[in-house]
Order: structure tokens, then C-alpha cells, then sequence
DNA sequence: CGTATTTGACCTGCGC
DNA sequence: GCGCAGGTCAAATACG
């Protein structure tokens, strides 16, 4: 896993390590906080959960599906907790982390430290040249932010699928990192992305402590994602080419003397799909400030076109617990509502 | 006017 | 060798 993964990680490596799952303890600590009447609505009643990370917290923000909106108003304000419940909007149908364990036990691989019952990650077949796969939902149309930021450079109509697949690279020079989106076949909603390569250059996403270690390096899951991974190979010389080509990922961004001073001088924005942005230096700050990490704050999404699907406790949990730590906080909460993660919807939480 | 996106053409690899 | 499909290039176009 990349160094970014792990340094960002390093808020809640010892957490983890010690067999104590962050989220876990938000998860404690929002039942005392919220009680019966919580402020957000469990996942199973409120189908269109997203998260979303990042600054911002305006009403444009708030009305934004999926990628918060992303908006330029970087001051932080105190949202009213009722508009923090509404920002509760995503779904997930992918593996379980029970799913990967599974899997992962099958094949003799060290269990992975995540707790059983939470569903982390639709990422499928992962491989060694830094190539994966991950499904994540879009939200009217929109593909959810990455943190990066990427110029389309083609695209092409993809036989079996009525979607044409657009090409991605990179904007930074000597980033060679590259990514493709199709919408699924089986689902327009869902969206397969498809990275390769890895960003050698800053600043990388901010990763949640909790998500910031992605699956073992042993784990080459043989998942099909959650509403299919496409056809199966038509021959044995596709599938062998298919396994190549998905090994574990290093799927971090990782960094370099690009951004050795955590400045982002290679990226000032972090730009959304909406094509708002939101000031990484900013960001950054506030996740040295915050743990090291940004707090992830439900935030509303009325993500009207959306949803469907279903939604997991889990991931109101974790909603709920990044909500009820922001709340509990003495300042006022810090609603990260400008990035999405490739992992962070369908992908990791949901 | 600079930058990003679109889109048709071209290139490459693979299967037959 | 040929055809197909996927991937990339680059000129044209759109946009802020």
C-alpha cells in the first residue's frame, strides 16, 4: 500500500494495531450522543447515504449532490445539526470486510485487522501493477471527486456496454497515473473506475484514519463487484491477461519530492466534478489540525436522483460517529463536503 | 486568451 | 494476414 496510505493512516495505525477499530469507538461514542433520537437517520431508512470530505459548507454545498458541491466558501460554519443529517447520503452493495476475510482465509492469507461486519470495499481484483478497480455510485450524473485532478484525453465506446468509457490522466507532469470510467452495464447509476498507475507527486488525498489502510497486500480478492465486474473472459488467454492486470493495488497516491513540503504547490484545488474546488492547503491544514486526518461530517445530500439501493447500518454508524464527533466538539463542526474518495462510497464505506 | 473537453483518426495487441 | 476492440493522439471546439 502506498506511503500515503500509511502516513495518513498513522493518526489511527496504533488504534488499529491494538485491535481497536476508530470507528468503533465513534460508534460508542454516537450512541451516548445521539440516543433515540439521533440526528441521522440510520442507513437502512435513508437509502441515498454519501459521504464526502473535503471544505466547504455552504448551502450550495449542502444542496450538491454526492460531491458536496464543492463550493469556493472555505470558512468554516456551524451547521445546524438537522442540515448535517440531511448530508447523510450514500449506499453501498459491495463485499463486506466479513467478505474479504473470507476470502482471504480461503487462501491462507493473513486476517486482515479490519472488524467483521463492515462493509469496506467493492474494490475487485486487485493486482501488482498498480492497477484497481473500484465501483463507486454516481450522483446525478456526476463522477465523485478523487482529490486528484484528471484530464480527459479520450474516449471510446466499449463493446457489451451501451456507455462510452472516458479516459483520464493525470494533470500533473510527470504523473503518469491514469484512469478510466464506464458506467456498469447492469447498473447506469454505478460507475467502474478503473486507475492505473500511481501519483508520484502532491498533495494526495486526505484519507480518513479509518479508511486509510486499504486490504492487505496478500489479498488478491477474487471478488466480482457488486452488481458485476464485467463479462468473464472469453478465453483462457483473456482470463490470464485479466489476472495480470488486476493484483493488488498500489492504489495510494504517494509522495515525493513534488510536495515534500505538504504545501501542494503541484495542485492548488482540488477540483470537483461540478469543476468547483476546494483550496488543498486549506484542507491540509485542517487535517494537521484535526488529527491528522479531516473530519468526516455527514453531510446532507438530497442526492435526489440517486440511491436506491440498499444502504448499510454500517455505514450509518460511521456516519453518525463522524457526525457525532463533530458535534461533540467544543468548535464548531468542520463540514468536509468537497472531496469524494474513489473508496469512500461504494467503494469503502458504504 | 488560456485551459479543458470532444471526437475522429490512428496505433497496437490479440484472436481467428 | 485480417479484422476487431481497446487505448491514445491531436485538432477542433467549448468554456470560463
Amino acid at each position: 500500500m502506498g506511503d500515503v496510505l500509511r502516513a495518513q493512516a498513522t493518526a489511527s495505525a496504533e488504534e488499529v494495531a491494538g485491535g481497536v477499530w476508530p470507528c468503533e469507538l465513534d460508534d460508542h461514542l454516537i450512541g451516548e450522543l445521539l440516543g433515540d433520537d439521533g440526528l441521522f437517520v440510520p442507513a437502512a431508512e435513508h437509502p441515498t447515504l454519501y459521504y464526502s470530505f473535503g471544505a466547504g459548507s455552504s448551502a450550495a454545498a449542502a444542496a450538491a449532490p454526492c460531491n458536496g458541491g464543492g463550493s469556493a466558501d472555505h470558512e468554516r460554519r456551524p451547521r445546524p445539526a438537522p442540515a448535517v443529517s440531511r448530508d447523510l447520503c450514500s449506499v453501498y452493495s459491495g463485499p463486506t470486510i466479513r467478505d474479504i476475510e473470507k476470502a482471504l482465509s480461503s487462501s491462507a492469507s493473513p486476517r486482515p485487522p479490519y472488524p467483521s461486519g463492515r462493509r469496506y470495499s467493492s474494490l475487485y481484483l486487485v493486482e501488482a501493477e498498480s492497477k484497481y478497480t473500484s465501483k463507486v455510485r454516481s450522483c446525478g450524473g456526476k463522477m465523485p471527486a478523487d482529490g486528484y485532478k484528471w484530464r480527459k484525453y479520450g474516449q471510446k465506446s466499449i463493446k457489451n456496454n451501451p456507455h462510452p468509457r472516458s479516459y483520464y490522466k493525470c494533470t500533473s507532469s510527470r504523473c503518469s497515473a491514469k484512469k478510466h470510467v464506464e458506467k456498469s452495464t447492469d447498473d447506469p447509476e454505478m460507475l467502474i473506475v478503473t486507475y492505473e498507475g500511481s501519483h508520484h507527486h502532491g498533495p494526495q488525498p486526505l484519507l480518513p484514519p479509518h479508511i486509510a489502510q486499504p486490504p492487505p497486500p496478500t489479498s488478491v480478492v477474487g471478488f466480482s463487484a457488486a452488481s458485476g465486474a464485467g463479462p468473464p473472459p472469453s478465453s483462457p488467454a483473456a482470463a490470464a491477461r485479466k489476472r495480470k492486470n488486476y493484483v493488488r493495488a498500489a492504489f495510494s497516491p504517494t509522495t515525493s519530492e513534488d510536495d515534500g513540503d505538504g504545501a501542494g504547490r503541484l495542485r492548488p484545488e482540488w477540483p470537483q466534478d461540478d469543476g468547483t474546488s476546494c483550496d488543498v492547503a486549506e484542507l491540509r491544514r485542517r487535517g494537521d489540525a484535526e488529527h491528522a486526518a479531516p473530519r468526516r461530517v455527514a453531510t446532507d445530500r438530497s442526492c435526489d436522483d440517486g440511491g436506491g439501493g440498499g444502504s448499510t447500518s454500517a455505514s450509518s454508524s460511521v456516519a453518525r460517529a463522524d457526525a457525532a464527533t463533530a458535534l461533540s466538539s467544543d468548535s464548531p463542526p468542520t463540514i468536509w463536503s468537497c472531496l469524494d474518495w474513489p473508496w469512500s462510497q461504494e467503494t469503502l464505506f458504504l
